[in-house]
DNA sequence: TCTGTTATTGTAAAATGTTCCATTAAAGTA
DNA sequence: TACTTTAATGGAACATTTTACAATAACAGA
């Protein structure tokens, strides 16, 4: 796993190199993730950096926006639900795929090579130049299914 | 193919069934779903219903509503963009999975038995009991690569 | 460090999507 | 058909997400 060093070093570059700033609210925003490995909206993310440090402003705009900007730099991963709106992760593990529980939420993360490698057959079929894919399991998890 | 006779008679009984009234505005949704094989927003199908039925009144809500409620029963399906919201299509087709052009938004539906079977058994393997599930292949279409 | 340029910010407004509620319309019964 | 019950509707209120804009902070160069 990188060092949250070596991900600051590199978030800065990737400004740098598009003419873009390094700022408090950015800084914030990468760290939490950082530090928090689960799912998390905009909306949570606002509300614990706020409470968490009372002294630097930051407003929800903001917030939207640096997550697309990291989602767009491939820095963070986002998924959507049918109801709870899109949740945002660090995307430095490995890449992964979801299980996503309907009545608890819970999200299980998995990855499976075969299905990796049949996607990128199905997009050179195509004639298709994949940059991304995603693949959702929707259902209920253990626990949920008593 | 279903015809849309028999199609009509499967929405009236699953409303029946569930103590649901059969309306005007419904009739319009699934009908223009029925006849245009392609993927929608519900503004998309909001505008087009207004335009080509002036005489019956139709609110942005109610399409909402229903295409929730066609979603719920697996008449229709959806899938989300990154920006361009979520687009809806009859479901009645065979299930399939999607290639979306990030340039030119175009929609390519493939079905790959290999994935599918795969999606079983991780399902199987987490002890999660999947309902239902989703995969998109983003990129660049062979067009939008010149 | 000071200064000039320009991207970023927070706030407010706009746009999009969801929920509430009083009115209307569907559907069953006589 | 007339009557009764109850779900569905449109419009407005509300919530969430995006955008516009003037003020500000980052950063490069002197
Ligand atoms: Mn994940
Ligand atoms: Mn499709
Ligand atoms: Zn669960
Ligand atoms: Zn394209």
């Amino acid at each position: 796993m990188i060092s949250y060093e070596k991900l600051l070093e590199q978030f800065k570059t990737l400004l740098r190199n598009n003419q873009l700033k390094f700022t408090k609210q950015r800084e914030l925003i990468l760290k939490f993730l950082y530090e928090n490995d689960a799912h998390f909206t905009p909306e949570d993310i606002y509300m614990k950096l706020k409470q968490h440090h009372p002294n630097i402003k930051i407003g929800i705009a903001t917030v939207y926006r640096t997550l697309s900007l990291l989602e767009e730099s491939n820095i963070v991963s986002s998924i959507s639900f049918g109801s709870a709106g899109k949740k945002y992760e660090l995307g430095l593990k490995k890449h992964h795929d979801h299980l996503i529980c309907t009545a608890c939420g819970k999200i299980i993360e998995f990855f499976d090579e075969t299905i990796e490698e049949r996607q990128k057959q199905i997009a050179k079929q195509f004639n298709f130049h994949m940059t991304d894919h995603t693949m959702k399991i929707v259902g209920l998890c253990e626990k949920c299914q008593a």
